[in-house]
RNA sequence: GGCCGAUUCGUCUAGCGGUUAGGACAUCGCCCUUUCACGGCGGUAACACGGGUUCGAUUCCCGUAUCGGUCACCA
């Protein structure tokens, strides 16, 4: 019998989260409900020189938004509170303090000049690695080093200290990662890093160790640049005398730039024009803005979608899921070892399919809000049928007014190219009979009918109708493409088509 | 540079010893249509390289190359 399955997403809030973080909190999201197991949202706030104002708000708007529900974390509660590390400082300083006491750890008392010049010292020397370690602790001023009397008295007297992780020598430390199978790492590789800082505050390595280990996490499913720590990781596991319970590790392939080298970054979004972020932040120290999909149109469930496809795949040729069926379908033996570039033209096409499946309604206000703030008064319902019109020609509803200008006012031009080529003879003789036709009609002005009107009457004249329909656009639009016509005049409605009719045979003759 | 990881169409990916190497985005063409889109149909396009193992390697092993990550009192 296996423990419930407890994951946790675990940001640290130093601005708005990236979308490769949405990514990573999707994927614990997933696994959690497949497994019918619980997720939990820890603040990783341990640095205090990093701590930006309003991050960890955005992070739980952030995924309310997309849809990621948290069981236990600051905002909703759960048996472990509290759920920020800045809160539970006693808690990692009590495992600090005992593996020194077990020799498993020691205090360190080197300033940051004494740490530089040692690495200095080493890199001249050209040794393999500059780094604190079984070796060059011996020359530094530790309770290593120092008698153990010093030690106590630089400790009483408040000299500030960090507490290291006292890595053995010579040591295989192994793991079993979900994705990428046995990962083995010599204890060489890895220095006597820094657990407890001067501060009295972990480092992440101890804070996430302790806190996975107190919350029952079975399973860390984090971003792939935590591989070369994970074996430390481990190794505190051992030390803290947890291997036993230890999680099983799950290593994500990072997402890329769209083209070039390197990770995704801020700076490729403002490069190709789209966002990386969900929400749009504003730095509360620069005022700088950076945009968000939310804000750039794209539905949650496309954004979802779109990234759950980044590294994951079901196997199947189904593309399009829900939420629901992402859960149902998730496995992580299905997780892509490799890195994904992030193409934002496939995002795109993800929110093309969302927004035709969307209904009328839900579209209509974003449509409504557009044409008066582009000054055309717009109720609703004329709002729905534009949007019934052009929804899936689109691949985001502010894309649909614009597409629809035309229908809110008469053409003040017309298209030259188009009225060279189609406005003739017949094309006259067409308008004119259409609007004396028109003068006279008493029935409803729905898209069928005035089909039938409008055919009748080219049959009467002997105008081939296919002949002269792009000039009947031409001058009902003013350009010689859009929406079917028919729904575009039911839309403008009787007394308009009329008015726009007579302009055009004013001005275009 | 050390360590760790990755490598299938331009991009996201399927494949888990024998396949005409499949799908999607993008792209190109055709069809549909009153036009432009949407949509439908079809095309171009990939196993990084070199050694093994094997009757047989995209698939397993080892090198090489390339790319990525990481080497803080940041996470």
């Amino acid at each position: 019998m296996s423990n419930p399955v407890r994951v946790r997403f675990a940001p640290s809030p130093t601005g708005p989260l990236h979308i490769g973080g949405v990514r990573t909190a999707l994927y614990n999201y997933l696994f959690a409900r497949k497994m019918g197991g619980k997720m939990l949202l820890r603040i990783e706030d341990t640095d205090q020189n990093r701590f930006v104002p309003g991050a960890e708000d955005y992070i739980i708007e952030a995924l309310k938004w997309v849809g990621i529900q948290i069981d236990e974390g600051q905002s909703v509660g759960g048996p472990d509170a509290p759920y920020r590390q800045s809160e539970r400082k006693e808690i990692y300083q009590k495992e600090a303090f005992r593996l020194v006491d077990e020799g498993k750890a020691y205090y360190a008392f080197d300033t940051p000049e004494e740490l530089d010049a040692m690495r200095q010292r080493l890199e001249e020397a050209n040794a393999p690695a500059a780094q604190y370690n079984a070796i060059t602790r011996l020359q530094m001023k530790n309770s290593l080093t120092l008698p153990a009397a010093d030690v106590k008295a630089r400790i009483d007297a408040g000299d500030p200290y960090v507490i290291r992780l006292k890595t053995p020598r010579k040591e295989e430390v192994r793991l079993n990662d979900l994705i990428r199978g046995w990962v083995n790492v010599h204890s060489s590789a890895i220095d006597d890093k820094v657990l407890l800082k001067s501060d009295g505050l972990p480092t992440y390595h101890l804070a996430n160790v302790v806190d996975d280990h107190l919350m029952g996490i079975t399973h860390v499913i984090r971003g792939e640049e935590w591989l070369p720590s994970a074996p430390l990781h481990v190794l505190l596991y051992r030390y803290l005398g947890w291997e036993s319970t230890m999680p099983q590790f799950a290593h994500l392939p990072l997402l890329l730039k769209p083209e070039g080298n390197g990770k995704l970054s801020k700076r490729d979004a403002d490069l190709g024009g789209f966002p990386v972020f969900p929400l749009e932040w504003t730095d509360p120290f620069t005022g700088t803005v950076a945009r968000g999909f939310r804000e750039d149109g794209y539905l949650p469930q496309a954004l979802v979608n779109f990234l759950a496809f980044l590294g994951w795949n079901p196997g199947t040729e189904q593309e399009l899921f829900t939420m629901d069926e992402l859960i149902e379908a998730f496995s992580i033996e299905n997780i892509h070892k490799g890195g994904a570039r992030f193409d934002v033209e496939k995002a795109k096409w993800f929110n093309h399919q969302y927004i035709r499946q969307q209904t009328d309604a839900s579209l209509a206000p974003v449509v409504q809000q557009a044409a008066e703030g582009a000054g055309f008064p717009c109720t609703l319902e004329k709002a729905t049928k534009i949007t019934a019109l052009l929804k899936e020609r689109v691949n985001f509803a502010h894309e649909i007014f614009p597409e629809a200008r035309t229908i809110f006012y008469s053409p003040d031009s017309y298209d030259e190219a188009v009225r060279a080529a189609k406005w003739n003879a017949d094309a006259q003789g067409a308008a004119t009979a259409f609007r004396d036709a028109l003068n006279t009609y008493e029935g409803e002005f729905m898209a069928d009918a005035i089909k039938h009107l409008l055919a009748e009457t080219l049959q009467q004249a002997g105008i081939k109708q296919g002949k002269v329909m792009q000039a009947m656009r031409l001058a009902l639009t003013g350009t010689g493409a859009g929406p079917d016509l028919m729904l575009t005049m039911e839309i403008i409605g009787r007394e308009e088509t009329l008015i726009r009719l007579n302009r055009a045979l004013e001005r275009l003759n």
